[in-house]
DNA sequence: AAAAAATAGTTGCATAATCAACGATTTTAT
DNA sequence: ATAAAATCGTTGATTATGCAACTATTTTTT
């Protein structure tokens, strides 16, 4: 039947949700496997700290595109497990500024060569040009959704 | 520092993620918007019901890529809102079938409507010819890290 | 300077995903 | 025919999401 083909299985948004789900169960059993307790979720905030520490929840949950709500919840576990702390801004008792412990800093490095060992595996048979296409298509969907989110 | 640009913002796993995390949550908006109380993740195992009623759980996790007892609690809440039946299988004691209800029979075409909609906003300024081949690269992707995860 | 609006972070509530363990049933092997 | 293995659905535990309401601050308006 034509139209289930359209709305489900070719469905743009059937695909990324299932390959979504895919990348973030292999990342898990990733890190696991190499011993790091981590999930997908609280990678995905280590990971913009490793780029720059002592951001506020705020830019945080801005650029990891999830609800503040969700960041401090992460947060809540990544300083229980001894990876982030907070400190309070001394410029805007509002926020909190996230650093890395030692601890995330030196494990960092062989995070990092977890995710890029799964890029691999996901990029397998794949050109860089094809690669960089459907990127760039993956960013139009996204902006065009994104702008009626908001 | 190209390291970063490589793992996060262009990194295919981050990419699918906010893609597919923006497209549940205009379409949950859409439903809402029109009177539906039918979550994204609701019409996940609703559509295929609409393409072929009375399948068992395993199925449906299967068709719908999602782990059985993610099903389990899903068909919950759509038994709860009077949306699917289970029926025991007589030929399979283990087995239950899940049945569409008029009323989830009712509002089909206009749920369906709704995802095509949004299906339209997706791909704006998108032609044909580039989706079809954004689809075909997930389709790769998927299948990549599915082996591995399997 | 006081009132109003905006911002940062937290919490409660409802929904959802995964994993592992379990009971009931069915299939396969011996 | 019986024992072993596989399958189906459920449940509990842990992690995660989004929304709305709330407190405490800071910024903007008037």
């Amino acid at each position: 039947m034509e139209t289930f083909e359209e709305i489900i299985d070719s469905s743009i948004a059937y695909l990324v949700g299932r390959t979504s789900r895919s990348i973030v169960k292999r990342l898990s059993k990733k890190f696991s496997d190499s011993g790091f307790d981590v999930s997908y979720e609280q990678w995905s905030i280590l990971v913009h700290l490793y780029r720059k520490d002592g951001q506020t929840q705020q830019e945080l949950a801005r650029v990891a595109v999830k609800d503040k709500a969700a960041v401090t919840r992460l947060l809540n576990i990544l300083e229980r497990k001894n990876i982030v702390l907070r400190i309070p801004d001394r410029n805007d008792k509002r926020s909190k500024l996230i650093y890395l412990t030692n601890k995330a800093k030196e494990f960092k490095i062989n995070l990092i060569a977890v995710v890029k060992e799964l890029l691999i595996e996901a990029e397998q048979d794949i050109s860089q040009d094809e690669m960089a296409r459907c990127k760039n298509t993956l960013n139009k969907i996204f902006s065009n959704i994104d702008q009626l989110n908001n």
